[in-house]
RNA sequence: GGAGGGAUACCCAAGCGGCCAACGGGGGCAGACUGUAAAUCUGCUGGUUCUACCUUCGGAGGUUCGAAUCCUCCUCCCUCCA
């Protein structure tokens, strides 16, 4: 009981309440648990993963997980989004995106123990009626409660009224799927309790919530997401995931082993002492890269990536995956820029020339910095800008 | 319905007739240093057939030798009053 509850508790912000949890685990029966996931972004990072990994060890503890598609609300659309206005998606669009969702939270969840369901399901059949019964349920003032509603009521911005009712149907999945437990993260607190009351007001217990922090991206500082460029994708190429942990810095890396790993909180603990007694955390960062590659990928990938990865990193060497390109051109020999532009090593020539000037490109490992300087027909060269973008270019 | 304010490059934000491809900050990219770390320092950050030329300052016209800057109309946002 200790145990279920150290694994279920690691990580999380918070769990309300607590002893509601531990009295339903006693009962030794399989729980329900719900998280709601937005319909419009099939492409998951590993920062949406840190629900689905807390869904998983649910599971491990033999629960039942319900992965909710918020495709009721995802077709309506929401008018009001401050910085991108959100756009109504149509049937097959939603479709798809489930489609994608599978393919990918597979990778972590036990299908045996998932069930995947639409609120679409209830909120279709439901009445202009019963809508406005549902919204019967919940005040003004308690709305007012939620923190961004009331700063912007307090500062004159406007709230639609239909923004009041994303929680109330947000609340209403619970009662749909009588749920024992909803996860989500930091920013759905308040959605998620409001399940709980509308739970009480349909004559069922209300829900244990679990908020778990938003993860932060590889800058470490903002929210990982896809917009900010700052995120590891559960479908990225074994190399690109484990470059990527191998580049977020030492504090981040304690951070993504919390939220990520599956490793026992005792074997975090003897990271931390090889790290404190002068091991080179790099070598940490090893085991936590291992273990993302192995699970969205395999074993062999991971081992493959680190391999990879020293070769290149640590001795210099080229990597053996460059991507060939033939440049073609209407003369004898062809600027440098152009070839870089054509190559897709830079996005423009204006941007290859400043390349060039930098000293960041390498023509078979020589430094260029004469931006003069033409490649002739014929030519077949390793051409790298930067660290990481390399191509083998034949002119022709 | 009335009054006023604003729209500038990825974002914020100066500029208010020529010295503006447009100050400054953020972000990004590159170089040095390294553990592809982080932090720090330096440089770059519209495009091209690159000592020049072309396209950009919400949109369309106009004034002028010359406009992001002045005028007219249009679109969108915000604030105040009703």
């Amino acid at each position: 009981m200790k145990e279920q509850l150290d694994l279920i508790a690691r990580g999380a912000e918070e769990i309300l309440k607590l002893d509601e949890l531990t009295e339903r685990l006693k009962s030794a029966k399989p729980l329900r648990i719900k998280a709601g996931f937005d319909p419009t972004a099939p492409d998951l990072h590993v920062g949406h993963s840190v629900l689905i990994n807390k869904m998983r060890q649910f599971q491990d503890l033999g629960h039942q997980v319900i992965f909710l598609i918020g495709d009721f609300t995802g077709m309506i659309g929401d008018p009001s989004g401050k910085n991108t206005t959100r756009r109504a998606l149509t049937r097959e669009q939603v479709r798809d995106n489930a489609a994608t969702y599978q393919q990918q939270i597979f990778k972590i969840l036990d299908p045996d123990r998932t069930e995947i369901r639409f609120n679409s399901e209830w909120f279709d059949q439901m009445s202009s009626a019963d809508m406005i019964r549902l919204s019967s349920q919940y005040t003004v003032a308690r709305m007012l409660e939620r923190d961004d509603f009331s700063k912007r009521y307090q500062s004159n911005q406007p709230i639609s009224i239909h923004e009041f009712m994303y929680p109330l149907v947000q609340g209403y999945d619970s009662v749909a799927l009588e749920c024992d437990v909803e996860l989500g993260g930091t920013d759905q607190k308040f959605n998620l309790l409001v399940g709980r009351q509308l739970q009480q007001e349909a004559g069922q217990k209300p829900q244990v919530v679990l908020t778990m922090p938003l993860l932060e991206g590889l800058d470490g500082v903002q929210k990982m997401s896809k917009s900010l460029d700052n995120y590891i994708g559960i479908d990225e190429p074994a190399s690109d995931i484990f470059g990527k942990v191998m580049s977020i810095s030492d504090d981040l890396m304690w951070r993504y082993f919390d939220l990520l790993s599956f490793r026992s909180n005792a074997e975090l603990e003897t990271f931390r002492a090889r790290v404190d007694s002068g091991e080179n955390p790099r070598d940490i960062k090893f085991e936590l890269a291992l273990e993302l590659v192995a699970r969205f990928h395999d074993a062999s990938a991971a081992t493959a990536a680190r391999d990879a990865f020293i070769a290149r990193f640590q001795q210099g060497a080229m990597p053996d995956d460059i991507e060939e390109v033939i440049v073609s051109g209407q003369t004898d020999t062809l600027p440098l820029s152009y070839v870089l532009k054509q190559a897709g090593l830079t996005p423009s020539s204006s941007e290859a020339l400043r390349m060039i000037k930098q000293g960041a490109v390498r023509i078979d490992g020589e430094r260029v910095s004469d931006t003069s300087i033409q490649l002739e027909r014929g030519t077949s060269a390793i051409v790298q800008v930067g660290k990481r973008r390399f191509a083998k270019v034949t002119i022709a």
